[in-house]
DNA sequence: TAAGCTACTTTGCAATGCAAGGTAGTATAT
DNA sequence: ATATACTACCTTGCATTGCAAAGTAGCTTA
């Protein structure tokens, strides 16, 4: 397990509502919009899980729909109680950027 | 487990590095530095196995010195592998903080 | 003597990212 | 036709980590 698999922890979820909210998704494009993004790192293993959990507590949902070329695939979407959620985790990623900048920027100088 | 549980996790060790670096620091004290930067609802529940979890390591060395008031209390202290720990925590952070900016910039717009 | 603070420690749980492996449809090349 | 590669989805089991909860013990003050 990578080092930067911890940090990720928790952090990835909220990511995923945010792409889907800026437009309709599908798990296999999500995993190169990450990349794309700068986290290049994750996997299929890690989306797919994250999916399903979202799907079960009504944060997204999903609809199968036929490719052009290629299998089918399973777009989802935010529901207003993922809305709500993306809302609350913007709200605590701030919450926690912000102090853990100001502890590195006072402790973190090379010596 | 509070939400925000989650988004700690990887980043308070990186904060205790950190806090460390600046000033030899013993646990009880960490917990009262974190809540000052922000880092609230930290416990030393939390604390305690990470440093002891980061002295395993060799990250940092602690040392028990008596206090003039109160109990005596354990002073820990960065090694030079602790120090190189503690940068590469800053270049990850930087890392996973930059895409997740750009991201919830994007996504998490108010509608 | 009691209460309250300081300070350290341990146990066990819950959440999550991920490696690894699997299934199957489509497209391209040989 | 056959093989290869890509697209796309899913599952199992593990390792890590934050934390609630509980405990121990010294010091200070009333």
């Amino acid at each position: 397990m990578s080092i930067r698999s911890q940090l990720l922890k928790g952090i990835l979820e909220g990511c995923i509502l945010s792409i889907i909210h800026m437009q309709p998704t599908y798990g296999y494009e999500l995993s190169m919009k990450l990349q794309k993004f700068g986290l290049s790192d994750v996997s299929e293993g890690s989306i797919y899980p994250i999916l399903i959990r979202l799907q079960k507590e009504k944060l997204i949902i999903g609809e199968m729909i036929k490719s052009e070329a290629g299998p089918k695939r399973k777009y989802y979407h935010l529901t207003e109680e993922g809305k709500a959620a993306l809302q609350q985790f913007i709200a605590n990623w701030e919450a926690i950027k912000q102090p853990v900048d100001k502890i590195i920027d006072k402790g973190g100088e090379e010596t």
